[in-house]
DNA sequence: GCGGCCGCTTGACCGTGGTCAAGGGCGGAT
DNA sequence: ATCCGCCCTTGACCACGGTCAAGCGGCCGC
């Protein structure tokens, strides 16, 4: 019954892909790389041109990557969260971190990896094969995630994510829960929490949707699909 | 004297940093993978949701990787010159390419390394180390463009760019060639060509570049690199 | 040398979306 | 329950940069 701190570990990193088809004593020899740690809402994970000790998967909670501009500006670049890594190209080439990391709630626990990993994807092909398919797909998303910000207008990149939510209900009633508050939702997609209400507004009177909260009511799925991929 | 088609090959597989540490007995297996294309400018080298049956690497020539939406816009995700290599993630994880690719040049020549180097790359921890290396740098170079793309404005990108490009001349002269036709180059930033000709001769009129075909004087780099980082 | 094409430049216009400023509403703390 | 603070909303304004349209210039083919 007693659930110890590496049992957390554990399951953690075998939801991932990477590891799913390790066997029990490679994987064992990853856990031993890892520890938990826990963040707070706000807190710091690591900053831009720190030393990259460690890559990290998120247990529960969610983490913000991000690139900060000298004028105070900044990008997200990446929104995780439970069962998602982040961080591993920077421990597997450079050695720093290239963005800034931010835990947005609290608790945020993390599982991180740290460099002795690099020894064992050194000895074991299947554990780099399977890095390299991760890191793979990674590069695929970021490359849809140019497309969004630097293509589509703003009404096209928030129908855009609003349909790539998790949905309920029918076809031509989805209702979903927005993952993250409005300002960060905004942040993520590059826009103004102002621009972000405004749309919501219009949309509501068009009677594509409703809103109530973080709770969405998408009723004219159609049009949604085709705001999200022609242009407003 | 006779110079192989095997030997050019060769000669631009070895130039990749992927392949600079291997001993010769793997690195010719390496080199039985691979076969040389050519491509006229304009000429596709492949489209998104193609069967991906080979990455590439640049002879000679130069290639652009966009995205193109329902809409007829387009995104340039990279432009590679001799010596890079490109679609590296496609063959090693989802096998279909997700953006298009096109040759900027007449002739534009390519290394095509097919799927047997997967094969490879499984026997070969070695190999699988420094794909996972060069994957990990190509992806911090895709966090780099989306905040070129998302943060910075039309000046701060333009004069971002100039600023890296390779330069001859003293500190507070710098003299640099543009490597792509302005329209290219606009494509490249993600502005439209007449937003980059009104820049132009904004900053030529205030006296911080000269401008002359695709030449250009740099004479106030120490403006330029605020422009760059700052905003406007 | 001449014509035509394509790339570059310039001008005029306008829409998108960011900024500044102020008001309302929900939730957490006491 | 009440207060305070933060988020969200709404309004007014404006500038950045895209589009449309026209004119210019250089390069290549004939």
């Amino acid at each position: 019954m007693a659930r110890t701190m590496t049992d957390s570990i554990r399951e953690t990193l075998r939801a991932l892909p990477h590891f799913q088809a390790l066997d029990t004593e490679l994987f064992e020899r990853v856990v031993a790389c890892a520890e938990l740690r826990s963040f707070e809402r706000s807190e710091t994970i690591f900053l831009h041109g720190d030393r990259a000790r460690a890559f990290f998967v998120v247990r529960c909670g969610s983490v913000r990557v991000y690139r900060a501009t000298p004028d105070g500006r900044e990008q997200v670049v990446h929104h995780l969260r439970a069962g998602q890594s982040f961080a591993e190209p920077a421990v597997l080439s450079i050695g720093r971190y290239p963005v800034n990391a931010v835990a947005l709630e609290s608790p945020t626990e993390l599982v991180a990896v740290d460099a002795r990993f690099l020894e064992l994807l050194k000895g074991e092909p299947r554990l780099s094969i399977a890095i390299v398919s991760s890191l793979s797909m990674r590069l695929l998303g970021l490359v849809e995630r140019i497309e969004e910000l630097s293509i589509a207008s703003a009404p096209a990149r928030l129908a855009h994510y609003l349909m790539k939510l998790p949905a309920q209900g029918t076809h031509e009633h989805l209702v979903v829960q927005l993952p993250l508050a409005k300002k960060d939702l905004a942040a993520h997609l590059a826009i103004a929490p102002e621009t972000l209400s405004r749309l919501l507004r219009r949309w509501q009177d068009r009677g594509l949707i409703r809103s109530k909260g973080r709770t969405l009511d998408l009723l004219d799925t159609r049009i949604l699909l085709a705001i999200a991929d022609r242009d407003e």
